[in-house]
DNA sequence: TTGATATATTCATTCTGATGAATATGATAA
DNA sequence: TTATCATATTCATCAGAATGAATATATCAA
């Protein structure tokens, strides 16, 4: 399917995807913890409190849908953003809720991996 | 509730919420409709080519989610957009895929609106 | 009032997404 | 190699969203 054969209908799919995976709290959460600073899943994990499975599986859909960039260091994936612009759509959205951004998280327990320790 | 009581969870909740609404094609097709014009139930039966019962549903949830107001003129309905913001969200959320704007819809039915009527 | 038309709502069914549980994979260290 | 740790995946179940069908409500016109 080439160019002009984006209809409509095709449009409005493609943006009602993307719309509804950020359609999902613990994928906002994740989303916006990566948009702070690069993340391995340990992390996360430390940070938002939920089971190692349900972080990779969150993060399965967000890699799918091509919001996330990964890198390996050793045992540790770290996840980036891939478009910083992501953020910049959620803020958006909260703005217009009048909502305010969250406030920072603290870790609920330890992250071994090596940007943690180090800090 | 008061303000000091907005947790990051209710945050990104009422975010995700959002973007449920607009994670839905036939949706969009109507908020972009809408943002175009002002529209009645019968003016989008015709420029979406859908059901009423369906159109009047999606509406519902529009209406319900606080994207919309109405004006009432005799047996007609209009909707708007409560924010035009609404419309700002979605094109960015375009961009963002990298997606031309939808071209300009053409009615697949007569719709007996003045408003149309008058045209 | 009655009939016609515009819109809204309710209900039932189907389908999809969310989630927990279990387990697999892959890398490092001993 | 084996044990351990970080991460990924699969599968089953459940909840909620999407949708079609039917019908109710409201307004106007005759």
């Amino acid at each position: 399917m080439n160019i002009s054969n984006i209809t409509q209908e095709t449009i409005t799919e493609r943006i009602s995807e993307l719309f509804k995976i950020l359609g999902h709290p613990a994928r906002l959460d994740i989303l916006l913890e990566i948009g702070r600073r690069e993340a391995c899943v340990c992390h996360l994990e430390a940070m938002l409190d939920q089971r190692q499975a349900y972080i990779s599986q969150q993060l399965m859909v967000l890699r799918d849908a091509g919001l996330l960039s990964t890198r390996q260091e050793g045992r540790y994936v770290f996840y980036n953003l891939r478009d910083p612009e992501t953020l910049t759509l959620i803020h958006k959205a909260r703005k217009m809720l009048g909502l305010p951004e969250a406030p920072e998280r603290t870790a609920t327990s330890d992250c071994p991996c090596p940007k943690c320790r180090s800090t």
